[in-house]
DNA sequence: GCCGCTATCTTGACACTGTCAAGACTGGAG
DNA sequence: CTCCAGTCTTGACAGTGTCAAGATAGCGGC
């Protein structure tokens, strides 16, 4: 645990996501610089460059972990059971707001313009993610299917304003710009009924 | 029209925000620097900093003349006439779409954290945004009394949650993270559906 | 045990950023 | 004409990501 403080240090890589992810909770994303985060880490400030080609790639490799979670999250919620639809959706949605309101620097990270469209998302990020947003259309599919409604294509694009949803609300409650925190539960409930309502 | 460039501008401000915009669309958010602006207006890296205090400052007005063109949307969409429903929710979702994905990066910089959440907005910009959505919030809130649903304080969540699916759908768009491009028309019909479904 | 190779870490330097401080100019009011 | 307030300028500083080149150390082969 306690490490003589070497020349090499053993096992930087991990240190530096480690402590990124600190950083990135006290300091925002903006706040997040690779000098203070090689100081923080108690190593020069072009160390991280031997671990991460980038602070591109750095950031993408962080944001890769969050959608892990996001991912278990999705496997998580009770939507292809006999269960009751609502009920499954409402959780659901709720563990999504929950996720990207209790660490709101991390789902900007992950869902922010800086990785996504300024600098390129490593491929790891992009699978990771797709893996998510995949596994969420799937189960939606089951709904779908088991209720048989006219299909067609629609899971797929069910998925995808539905998640566009959960996301514009994350975004709205975490940047504070038309819905107060205050709001989330009705508004999530109204986010729910939305769903609801298109699957009947 | 052509000035002498004397030591006095003359009407700077208003050239800063012309050549801003500009600057906004050929390098994005991250590319927008004060001193490239400065140069490319011609004046030093200093002088505008006598016309807005900050670099936030300037953004947020920026941000501002957006918003205005929005709230103009907002109103010219058909939604209050006895007009068919869908047809209006319609025109004013492909309205909304394409304002976002015509100037992504004026779009984002109208929502992007850098304004709302890491910078604090100035009053005017968080007048004019807000504004923009009470007029929205107002127009559905009249659809839902003239349908005579069970109104409650419904109109302002409804209002909420489908700003959200909106705003959501262009993120993802403009950052190309779930939804393509091309899935744009198919997607945002997908939204339509999940309005008028809830409004029944 | 010793040599050398390679992964790892370091310091120096550069171009770039936003902005504080202090000086230079100038158009208009008195 | 004078002076002043509004406008613009240059100098400087701390901070950023990253290229280049040198320093260190652990590990395999002899």
């Amino acid at each position: 645990m306690d490490k003589a403080p070497s020349y090499h240090h053993g096992d930087l890589r991990a240190a530096l996501l480690r402590e990124a992810d600190a950083l990135l909770r006290q300091d925002g994303i903006n706040g997040l610089s690779l000098r203070k985060l090689a100081e923080r880490t108690g190593v020069s400030r072009m160390a991280p460059y031997h671990h991460f080609q980038d602070k591109n790639a750095l950031l993408c490799a962080l944001a890769t972990e969050g959608f892990h979670e996001l991912e278990a999250l999705v496997d998580l919620a009770q939507l292809d059971e006999g269960q009751d639809l609502t009920q499954g959706l409402r959780g659901f949605v709720h563990g999504y707001l929950r996720f990207a309101t209790d660490h709101p620097e991390r789902y900007e990270l992950m869902f922010g313009r800086p990785l996504w469209k300024a600098g390129a998302p490593t491929d790891a990020l992009r699978e990771t993610a797709f893996a998510a947003f995949r596994r969420y259309a799937e189960r939606l599919g089951g709904i779908i299917q088991r209720a048989n409604l006219p299909e067609g294509a629609r899971p797929l694009r069910l998925a995808q304003a539905s998640w566009a949803t959960l996301h514009g609300l994350c975004k709205l409650l975490n940047d504070g710009i038309y819905v107060d925190r205050a709001d989330m539960e009705e508004v999530s409930e109204e986010a729910v009924r939305l769903m609801v309502a298109v699957l009947r």
